[in-house]
DNA sequence: CGCGAGCTTGACGTTGTTCAACTAGAGTGG
DNA sequence: CCACTCTAGTTGAACAACGTCAAGCTCGCG
């Protein structure tokens, strides 16, 4: 069991994703040779924006936040990503830099590929190549929706939504309940932290939320929903 | 030399762009078959928002804007775009469907090529599959840019930043003239088209700016580039 | 205990939008 | 030719949205 979870190749490793399915032996083997596995602590920086992207990361226990370093400090969330995630960033096949900053937020493991074995099995795997671009196009999709939103709607509709995302796409329990510090949820949203407590105080004054530190109860999604949509 | 500009077959074609160069005889041929070319008046839509995406589009005449519809009529323009340039959104490969909607604003033709006939050829030819991949992470890079800008900036920094896009970009002339409508230069840069028209007065009445009716002049760009930067 | 990081609150100022009114120019039909 | 209309631009005043600043708070941790 622990030696599936770690395993010597990467076609006997459980955590992953579908798209490695396409490939046969002799492409695993090559994805295989420069991989490295290597665990974060909560807090820690996996990879930061503006530096060489030597590999494409792949995401296989915890959380991430990915952010864009933006102007003085402040930063702005793109999304958060939960495993099974595979992390390649606008820089490959261009700049060959890294355009976000990824951090852990809770124990977490990332698989490290030489971008260049990824170069040569795009290359040598149609099908492949074909969900690598899939792929990026879906991540653009979230963010023209993600544009829209943080452009033309009030701070009300971008706190809900965001909420609803949480909830949705990263926690995905049972429980409505998500977690997430205020900062994050500021730059999640674009807007001041302060901002960002002020309108979870009013959610949570009208019963639409309940809140106990980082934890964030969602006790009407429906009304969330609303808010998110009239703006 | 006109039967160049509007040939038989896309391999004769001078508007072609450089990464139709990497493909052979018959992958031109499957590009051909399909292939239709269609001239656009101004303010006419070439491809709207929502509709099936059946083929991609080649700018080879003219100027487009593409934009995202937003909330309540809002529109946001992603940026303009200018021959000889490949049009392909993030629903290919996806939901085929258009994410954006694209509008002539000049005199403008158009190649449209079968997205079918667009897959067979990426499996077909590596090369042609990496190019595909490298424009879509360079279109990337331009939206978390501006992404930033447009979260992060004021107003006088947004407008800054536009007519610099549109003198470096877009209009690109030796003369230091953009053309654009107040509505449009608002919806690029994410305010009202009263505020939009009340920065350009601003920068008028330092004399960084020339305005006669849509056609603007930048007199001064470095102050543009210090106004920009700093927000 | 004291320290530091994150959270909270209120007061205040700034930024940006909305609304309504007015203007200018281009096209259209009588 | 004029009246009419439509669109785009312009302006000011009122208002709402949002950020900044400063202070105080809580809580976990050494």
């Amino acid at each position: 069991m622990e030696e599936r979870k770690n395993p010597k190749h990467c076609k006997d490793c459980v955590s992953r994703l579908p798209m490695f399915n396409l490939l046969n032996d002799e492409q695993y083997d090559i994805v295989n040779q420069t991989r490295c596995k290597v665990w974060f602590r909560p807090g820690e920086t996996i990879f930061k924006q503006g530096t060489a992207m030597t590999h494409v990361t792949i995401l296989t226990e915890g959380l991430v936040k990915i952010y864009l370093e933006g102007i003085d400090n402040r930063n702005l969330i793109l999304n958060f990503a939960r495993p099974i995630s595979l992390i390649v960033g606008p820089g490959f096949l261009t700049d060959y830099k890294h355009h976000f900053t990824t951090i852990a937020l809770e124990e977490t493991a990332a698989c490290f590929i030489d971008v260049n074995a990824i170069s040569e099995v795009i290359k040598q795997n149609k099908e492949f190549a074909l969900e690598m671009l899939k792929g990026v196009n879906e991540h653009t999709q979230f963010n023209f929706k993600r544009f829209v939103e943080l452009t033309q709607k009030g701070m009300h509709g971008r706190i809900a939504e965001a909420l609803l995302y949480l909830h949705n796409d990263v926690f995905k329990s049972e429980k409505t309940e998500v977690n997430i510090k205020r900062q994050d949820l500021a730059d999640l949203t674009a807007m001041s932290k302060e901002s960002s407590i002020r309108i979870l105080k009013e959610l949570k004054d009208e019963n639409i939320i309940s809140v106990e530190g980082n934890s964030i109860i969602l006790n009407d999604t429906a009304k969330l929903a609303q808010i998110s949509s009239k703006g």
